[in-house]
DNA sequence: GAGTGGTCTAGACCACCCT
DNA sequence: GGGTGGTCTAGACCACTCG
């Protein structure tokens, strides 16, 4: 494992196991050079990449501190999708409505940056929360690049299985985000009446190489969901 | 200026002005190095920052590549609060609906970490974006750290004048999502029936220090609003 | 195997905070 | 002025892609 990552997670366990108050001074860099053996550049790097987490801020002459979320129960719009993370302590579950391969509409061919002659596999999930409903997700993957889905992998994570066993790894992502009323198809899914406000989220997720793979409609339960995010 | 952000900003010129589309290949480390005459951590360093930015994604083996947002008229998340940034061309103006020196309420104190007896500036704004109505805006202000605020001021754009007149610079934020049907009290400054679906957003703005200084409460109007986040 | 990005080092020097 | 984080360098070596 990479140095400055294998330092940065060391930091963050010991914020998590000391429970680190917001605020709490950590080792300078002096000391954190002598702790872990490493070049200066290298505790930038893990400080760095926990400064982009939002797990600390630094302040020039000053020092490193603990930056800790305020309030609990709001799912992180940074997570990649499905459920991979559980690290919050969220139960999640899917009950899957179909698994089928199609063409694309040209909605998904456009985000997908594909032709309508392409075939692609598409997922309708509902999601739950600690056993509560999370959202309505009907998620579209490239078959060439996937080349095979079956009920039992979509049941689980999605993504999990496209990284253990194809070893494609999601590099980046877009997502687009607009309210809109619940309209009546989609409302018995959620269990709300229609007309019922909603977070609607497109997500589409590129490998390594720029190419799109995936492109997912995503529709929150309003009273079930609620998101935070954290910039520098 | 800095190097790396000297260089990052160049780079972002050539995309802008060549108008390179998606996954158009930048020059190589040796050829940056070479045009620029710094070090390849200089080089590096303005890479991730424009990565970071969602501007380009990088490839090992392979190269640098143009990253483009494929869909206009969406409001980035990352934006800093306020009108400061009219980068995109979007036009952006305000209606002060109040201004006002109060003594918090929990919320405000739990937010701002301030005691009930500390004064905080209260200013309630409609948003406008392009002459359409974008946001309810309820923002309260440390009075510690803004002594003073008045309704020329808080017609322009607060964090510029914070910024410029009084030199003090938001260092993070936290941002925390609902959705929430439009109450009869809001739902007329939106110009929208009452129920009507509605994102609520609450932002807490922090010095370097770590102290916060503003809190935020936004209700987004839902037609007018659509956002996007780039993650890598 | 050539080309290209990523990690890591050791050290110089700068910018800022605090007392 | 002492302590602390931030920038920058020059160069070694590693990991990945692609023809």
């Amino acid at each position: 494992m990479l140095k400055y990552l294998e330092i940065a997670k060391k930091i963050e366990e010991k914020i998590q196991i000391e429970n680190l108050p917001q605020g709490a001074k950590l080792p300078s860099f002096e000391e954190l050079i002598s702790t872990y053996q490493v070049s200066k550049s290298t505790i930038t790097k893990a400080l760095a990449t926990l400064e982009s987490k939002g797990s600390i801020f630094q302040v020039r002459g000053s020092g490193i501190f603990v930056r800790r979320k305020k309030r609990k129960g709001y799912i992180n719009l940074h997570m990649q999708q499905g459920f991979t993370q559980d690290t919050e302590g969220y139960k999640l579950s899917s009950k899957l409505i179909w698994l089928k391969i199609i063409t694309p509409t040209d909605e998904i061919a456009s985000n997908l940056n594909c032709t309508k002659e392409d075939e692609v596999y598409a997922v309708k999930r509902i999601m739950y929360i600690d056993g509560k409903i999370l959202c309505l997700e009907e998620s579209f993957y490239k078959k060439s690049i996937i080349p095979y889905l079956n009920n039992e992998i979509v049941q689980d994570s999605i993504f999990y299985y496209i990284e253990t066993a194809l070893g494609i790894k999601a590099s980046f992502s877009d997502k687009y985000l607009h309210i809109q009323p619940l309209n009546e198809d989609d409302a018995p899914y959620l269990d709300l009446p229609s007309n019922s406000p909603a977070l609607h989220i497109d997500e589409v997720y590129f490998l390594t190489t720029g190419e799109p793979f995936n492109f997912s409609k995503i529709i929150y339960h309003y009273t079930h969901s609620q998101f935070f995010l954290q910039s520098n």
